[in-house]
DNA sequence: TACTTATTGAAATAAACTTGCAATTAAGTG
DNA sequence: CACTTAATTGCAAGTTTATTTCAATAAGTA
């Protein structure tokens, strides 16, 4: 319940945010929307693409996932293995957060807390953001 | 001159970590080696033979990359823009730094400031290191 | 110097992703 | 509902990044 409730709202989300921006919902989207809320680890474009099966070409993949990636829909992941992984946003994110590698263990690590904000500014003015 | 003296550093790094293990050293891998000392952010492996224009061939760069990390003297990193990047592990590097990336621009930021402590371990928890 | 074999270069291949364009379809309007 | 129009899709072709194969080259050693 919990599952079918949380991907209710995803596709809220999808209508919300599409609204009136010249863009449409279609059944790829919500299809690939539908399925990351699904899964619990980041997945491939592939990976969703056979999952899929045949519903919609690969390609339609990349560019809706681009789209829902420029909308704060997905996440993008690189775990060094050349291919890029997404991940759904749960809804409880606030979109506020950073990424982090270690070079010690090369992991990439998203960190929800955010930096102490006058840590934050020092950083952002000491690189020009 | 403490750029001279690391290289010279990294050259005999190379040549013991080489030393009697069935491997050569190489112009190619000397190159790539002190080319990386001279960067202070991690280069991809076009960069690489771009700079070194000639002197040897982009599948060797790739080569020597991974020869050169499975002995430890670079490290490898992925910022999610499907490419992959090399640093040189330099020898006064203690193992404590990060690295930023801007969403917006993708650009790669170096942190040498740490993090208040208690934030620190507070994460590292969370992410179990 | 000559020998052995790790290494290189060049071309072919593979995998991930993008682009161009005609056909399709979502969604607003009469 | 039918009509219109522009966003979206599918397919083919093109890029980009990285790997593999193999003959030629060159590093290390006797």
């Amino acid at each position: 319940m919990a599952h079918s409730h949380s991907h209710e709202h995803d596709l809220i989300d999808l209508r919300a945010k599409l609204r009136g921006k010249d863009r449409r919902i279609t059944k790829p989207r919500e299809e690939i929307l539908e399925l990351l809320g699904k899964e619990d680890h980041p997945v491939t474009a592939k990976f969703i693409h056979e999952k899929l099966s045949g519903t919609c070409d690969l390609v339609t993949v990349y560019r809706s996932l681009k789209l829902l990636e420029s909308m704060s829909l997905v996440k993008r992941f690189n775990f060094g293995d050349n291919t890029t992984r997404f991940e759904l946003i749960s809804s409880t994110d606030h979109g506020h957060h950073h990424h982090l590698i270690c070079k010690a263990c090369r992991t990439v690590v998203e960190i929800d807390e955010c930096f102490d904000p006058s840590m934050e500014s020092k950083i952002a003015k000491k690189h020009g953001f």
